[in-house]
DNA sequence: CAATCAAGTGAGTATTTGCCCGTAAATGTA
DNA sequence: TACATTTACGGGCAAATACTCACTTGATTG
């Protein structure tokens, strides 16, 4: 059927061609083949040139896409294992839209394990809003440890008393820290986890499956703070030092380093290493607290983030 | 509407996550099986639904030989401003294949202006295709106006829909034309146009920046008669005037001049001239609709084509 | 409350695809 | 011309994917 007209096809017009019959006409490689008058390897080499040549365009069209996108931008930037973005909803002011479901997917994940494990857990708003969105499991066989203290300056128990909800939920074995959050001296600390059942809980912690954490903020509001675990003077100290957010209590730099001194020498929570090999999930969101979570990326404090959209992109633009 | 931020991700979500995975990233279905925690099985059909659904959109960006030519020859056969050949797919018998992507990628091409734009479109199967390959976009300062009435003559408004999800898809402020196609008299025809906010439609559509219209033909199963806009009578008296196609309801003969009388004195639809300076864009192909699309080109009723191969190659032969 | 039905699931299987590799044709070199 | 080197082709095969079928689950309804 060649005409005057017809310039010498190029190969990229074949491949454009094969590609189009491919991906937009729904054709197999071997029809692909009869139809242009080659061998079915020949089509395939056709197809595949026409992806690597790029003419051939794929979108996906829906809010996750943009997510998926951010998620793998700041698994690249920050190093981490795992990254979760969820969509925002701007005219939400709520911290935990979104969040919480899918941190609490995370869990059920890791929970679903046909081997016993034990997760740790961190406290704070944000994982309390995790576990309440957790189905109803039977774990019995895992064992859920909790990093921080669930005693209020006061003596009173916490406010957001994450752990036992989270066992109560999901039926397991839990070891709550019984002690606060942030001893009176250093020599509390000392004595109070000395003794050996806090020893064992603090064994069982380092042998953690995985791990949950929230990531705190050092701002005027910061929860150390609200819930009366710092004072006010104690917070200015800890940002004249530099500190810029805080995990299970321990303050820390910019950078992500742990800093030394100030609340940090009292403070009684399990301790945190950066760069975990197993999975360390940080689950925050909010402009407020940018700094905090970039800190907690850059030091490696986390291997892993749930966080939103909006969030996402503050952090890519740090 | 039901918020996207619902506890359970729905399974659209899911569908575009392993939709993403699997095209953008690359990933195997096996892969996205482990990483959403399903069954290889519900990996694969989570992807697959994601294609039924139309989130994931598939365009080919290569001029190929052989449709430029075409394309080439069309022009200057019909004196049009642009034409876009795509490929056929010999054994495919789908009428909107390829086209519908081509005519979306035409209409974003318009919307992404900067300056607001009005744009008007007609209805039928394949503008309707087009609509649904669009992408999702904000085009708050376009307007969109529909050329036709979208009420048939039982009272029930058009299968085709087109300017709702045009305008859902884009985000648009949308003027339906809340009329019949065709009015039962010329009378009605009058009363129904006079009214005040119709007037205003039909002012805004003249100043219409650009037009997209189907082309419809008037054999045996012609899409008037097929949603009862007209009776089977009116349909033999059309062609024994020697009608030969459509537009938005105006029936035409074979050298594009709109008819007088017959079904066209009652016709409801916003008038359409020859020769408009701005683009008309007519979108249609099929062996069944050549000569319709030949009297459209013919008697400029159209200034601009969309079609495929096929179809191009016999307006030439013609 | 049982019957019915739609939707989803996993196993098994057929089809399709990606890729390695030997061969042949084309191109370059002396 | 003879020979080396590159390039493309197609056979074959393992991996990946699509499809069918029987079964479960949860909702609906008479």
């Amino acid at each position: 059927m060649s005409s005057k007209y017809d310039a010498e096809p190029s190969r990229l017009d074949e491949a454009a061609r094969a590609g189009w019959l491919y991906y937009v006409a729904g054709n197999t490689q071997d029809e692909i083949a009869k139809k242009l008058g080659v061998s079915r390897q020949s089509a395939q080499r056709l197809v595949s040139l026409a992806i690597s040549a790029k003419l051939i365009k794929v979108r996906l069209d829906h809010p996750i896409a943009q997510c998926m996108e951010l998620s793998l931008r700041l698994k690249d930037k920050f190093g981490l294992q795992s990254c979760e973005v969820v969509p925002s909803d701007p005219t939400s002011s709520s911290v935990t839209l979104g969040i919480a479901q899918a941190g609490a997917a995370e869990m059920e994940r890791h929970l679903k394990s046909e081997q016993p494990i034990i997760m740790s857990v961190g406290t704070g708003r944000t994982l309390r809003a995790c576990v309440d969105q957790l189905q109803q499991m039977d774990c019995q066989k895992h064992r859920i440890i909790s990093l921080v203290g669930n005693i209020a300056s006061d003596g009173s128990a916490s406010a957001y008393d994450v752990i036992v909800r989270l066992a109560d939920t999901i039926k397991s074995p839990h070891f709550p820290l019984p002690l606060p959050v942030i001893a009176a001296s250093v020599e509390e600390r000392e004595i109070l986890q000395s003794q050996k059942f806090i020893r064992h809980i603090l064994d069982l912690a380092k042998q953690s499956d995985v791990t949950f954490v929230g990531i705190g903020h050092l701002e005027d509001n910061a929860p150390l703070l609200e819930d009366h675990f710092i004072t006010s003077e104690e917070r200015s100290d800890l940002i004249k030092a530099g500190a810029v957010g805080e995990i299970v209590g321990w303050a820390y730099d910019a950078q992500g380093s742990i800093l030394e001194g100030h609340t940090n020498d009292r403070v009684a929570s399990v301790p945190i290493f950066p760069n975990h090999d197993k999975p360390v999930i940080g689950i925050a969101s909010g402009i407020g607290k940018i700094s905090a979570i970039s800190g907690a990326l850059q030091g490696k404090l986390v291997n892993s983030l749930i966080t939103n959209e909006a969030t996402a992109e503050q952090l890519l633009n740090n």
